[in-house]
RNA sequence: GGAGAGGUGGCAGAGUGGUCGAAUGUACCUGACUCGAAAUCAGGAGUACCGUUACCGGUACCGUGGGUUCGAAUCCCACCCUCUCCGCCA
């Protein structure tokens, strides 16, 4: 959400802002809505002020054993009046709000323009794409060809768009994970965090899936409904919903491992081959909390942290920061890691990391209090996929495939694989 | 799933219709005493919003949402959560 303080004081230069992403701000409607909430606001609290004073006037006077019949016909229309002005208020902040959760965060003047992807602008590019002397297979053929990656059993089990992995295959994803969260743990400073992968609605308001992105999410038909969690980033955030730490526990960092779930609702006929876009998948995601100062600083750090797992793996990938038209509703600034696909001959996007600034705390009321000026002042939050685990392990899969349709373990997860240096065939 | 108890400020814990945003204790901050600290004494201190912005005034918040009332932490209804016992289960 944006500070509602500034949408009064230059909404103008919001919806400016905004514009560069092709969101339109109708600032008109949404100032109509601020003055009747304003008037209304101001009318309902007179009203409740002298509502109050009358009342401890009766009470006085009963007090005092005194006829209160007065006392009593003179606030006769005051609840009826009260009324009104609260239904009107309620009406305009629930515009308000409505509105407000519906814009996408402000972004930082070093967000290049653009529209779609095509106006990313590449920053760095690590590694150099192997090249192969015989002609390379994508995940799915190798897989296929080893026998341990099967989406014939995953479409009778669960429809399109899920995977069935099978021995070393499953033990190299396993490797993945373990091996980003002692990373991430031992030499990052990170937290190792179990949380729940089915959350409630509010937890998604706070983060900024809901309320514009529920078609994007898989919900459960309990009568207060519980999602699948879409990224870990959602419980993990919301760890700090509602409350005010202290300065010395900054910055928090916290790194989790969970499945994640996505309807993909949409995205007809896009990656329809393979793993790259499942309903279902793993993903170690990196969370941190810090003071506005630092936000800055901690995107440079946390792209850095997931940058390490992919030089570790020895995968070529190249870093984009994400123009104005293709970053993602809550995000001030993003860098996308792209891991190279000899598969696909291209880079795809493995991880995601994104400065939220002050948009999610405010939804969520997560705050810490300055010592400085002894105020609770909002966090900032960030986070980003340290990687995503099923697309390393399509990665892994492409770039170490050998001529004889065999893997060849990343020495970075061999200590993993119980030493094991190539997945082949029985 | 069944039975019972309970949700009040950082924590503990009073408060069953009228200056209760809320006693008291504790933790916290400031000052006094002290060489310093402890102890003691005095004072301060919740969160958010609105108006004024020197000071200050107002509103809301006692699990959540409704209701009754001139007036609700307190009464009524629904829901949520926690704890104990039983059942079931990993």
């Amino acid at each position: 959400m944006i500070d509602p303080k500034l949408l009064r004081q230059s909404a103008d230069d919001v919806a400016a802002n905004l514009a560069r992403r092709g969101f339109e701000f109708d600032v008109d409607e949404w100032r109509a809505h601020e003055e009747i909430r304003k008037s209304a606001q101001m009318q309902t609290e007179a009203l409740r002020a002298e509502r109050n004073s009358s009342a401890r006037k009766v009470g006085a006077a009963k007090a005092r054993g005194e006829d209160v019949a007065g006392l009593l016909a003179s606030v006769k229309d005051l609840g009826d009046q009260l009324q009104a002005a609260e239904e009107q208020l309620q009406k305009a902040q629930f515009a308000l709000q409505s509105i407000e959760l519906g814009l996408p965060n402000l972004l930082l003047d070093d967000v290049p323009d653009g529209f779609d992807e095509s106006a990313n602008c590449e920053v760095l590019k690590w590694g150099t794409p192997r090249t192969f002397e015989f002609e390379t297979r994508d995940h799915v053929d190798i897989g296929a060809g080893l026998g341990l990656l099967d989406f014939d059993a995953a479409s009778r089990i669960s429809g399109s768009r899920f995977a069935v992995l099978h021995g070393p295959l499953a033990r190299l994803q396993r490797a993945l994970i373990q091996f980003m969260l002692d990373v991430h743990t031992a030499e990052h400073g990170y937290s190792e965090t179990y949380v729940p992968y089915l959350v409630q609605s509010q937890a998604l308001m706070g983060t900024g899936q809901l309320p514009k992105f529920g078609a994007d999410l898989f919900k459960t038909d309990n009568e207060t409904p519980f999602y699948l969690i879409p990224t870990a980033e959602v419980p993990v955030t919301n760890l700090l919903r509602d409350t005010i730490v202290e300065a010395d526990v900054l910055p928090l960092k916290y790194v989790a491992h969970t499945p994640c779930f996505r309807s993909e609702a949409g995205s007809y006929g896009k990656d329809t081959r393979g793993m790259i876009r499942q309903h279902q998948f793993e993903k170690v995601e990196l969370v941190q909390l810090v003071a506005a100062t630092e936000s800055s600083d901690a995107l440079e750090a946390l792209t850095g942290h997931a940058e390490v797992i992919l030089q570790r793996l020895e995968l070529p990938y190249r870093k984009v920061i994400l123009c104005a038209g293709d970053i993602g509703f809550g995000s001030s600034k993003t860098y996308d890691l792209e891991v190279w696909l000899p598969g696909q001959n291209a880079y795809r996007e493995i991880s995601s990391c994104s400065n939220y600034r002050d948009f999610q705390s405010r939804r969520m009321g997560a705050r810490w209090r300055n010592p400085e000026s002894g105020k609770p002042e909002l966090l900032h939050t960030l986070n980003g996929s340290g990687v995503a685990a099923g697309r390393a392990l399509v990665a892994v899969m492409e770039n170490y495939q050998q001529a004889d349709g065999s893997i060849s373990v990343p020495a970075a997860l061999q200590p993993y694989m119980a030493g094991q240096k190539s997945i082949r065939k029985n």
